[in-house]
DNA sequence: TCCATGCACAC
DNA sequence: CAGGATGCG
DNA sequence: GTGTGCATGGACCGCATCCTG
């Protein structure tokens, strides 16, 4: 199989970062396949420029509940097989959270998990949907599928994954109940890639705005890549 | 996230 | 239609 | 009295949308 690079970003905003020279960022990255989460548009919305950029096919899944919330897209130099939109679960399909794209060699699942900060609702939501994608992962996997999974799954794994572990041990996020399914996950092997190559802490993917926290690097590892045991030979 | 505040407790 | 308020993260 | 620990509350940023005048 030939070599293949895969990027995954929260953008907060799609036109937001369109305005900042996202396109050219793009070109100039020049990744095989792009995932983002959290586009907060719908199709119907984006621009031509948006929509079709130089060498690359675009997806997108939003939300119909709610407008200018969620959503995600992929970007990909090479025409998937098959893409779909949803675990087939109407409550967890419609927030424009899922985009799957099938190709030769494995399958690509893009997901912004929901946030559990809100309200216990949402919370329950979350872990629902956890239940919900470990169904839909296994299922693809028990049918000989080789899957490669990324997104914002807003958890923190371990406290290595997050810089004040403590202080947030009763926020959503890094809850023992969140922590624990991303335990049950990794028992039906799957694995972290970034764990693959790197043990060292201090190493985040979120930063909350609010408090600068990026500048003092107070952040949290709540983005990753997982790939199914079947694939783990081919990540570099 | 960080700071201020209030409260309980130990020394 | 600009600007403030709200929802969400 | 002073130190430590824990709980609570408020301000804080950015994007997109909605409301108001």
């Amino acid at each position: 199989m030939k070599k293949m690079r895969i990027l995954s970003w929260n953008v907060n905003g799609i036109r937001a970062i369109q305005k900042k020279g996202f396109i050219d960022w793009l070109l100039t990255e020049d990744p095989d396949i792009l995932c983002l989460q959290e586009t907060k548009a719908a199709p119907e919305q984006l621009s031509e420029e948006l929509l079709n950029i130089n060498g690359y096919k675009s997806y997108f899944s939003s939300s119909i509940v709610k407008k200018g919330y969620s959503g995600v897209a992929i970007y990909t130099k090479q025409e998937p097989i098959k893409v779909e939109h949803g675990f087939g679960i109407p409550k967890f399909d419609d927030e424009g959270r899922i985009v799957v794209a099938e190709y030769k060699e494995f399958v690509l699942i893009n997901i912004y998990y929901p946030n559990g900060k809100k309200n216990e609702e949402r919370l329950q939501y979350k872990m629902d949907f956890y239940e919900a994608f470990l169904d839909y992962s296994n299922k693809l996997v028990k049918k000989g599928k080789k899957l490669v999974i990324c997104g914002d799954v807003n958890t923190a794994h371990k406290e290595i994954d997050l810089a004040r572990p403590k202080e947030n041990s009763k926020v959503s996020g890094f809850l023992p109940i969140e922590r624990e399914w991303l335990d049950k996950f990794f028992s039906h092997n799957y694995h972290d890639t970034f764990r693959m190559f790197n043990d060292e802490p201090e190493n985040y993917s979120w930063w909350d705005q609010v408090t600068r926290a990026r500048d003092r690097n107070v952040g949290w590892r709540i983005d990753y890549f997982f790939v199914s045991d079947n694939f783990k030979k081919n990540v570099k």
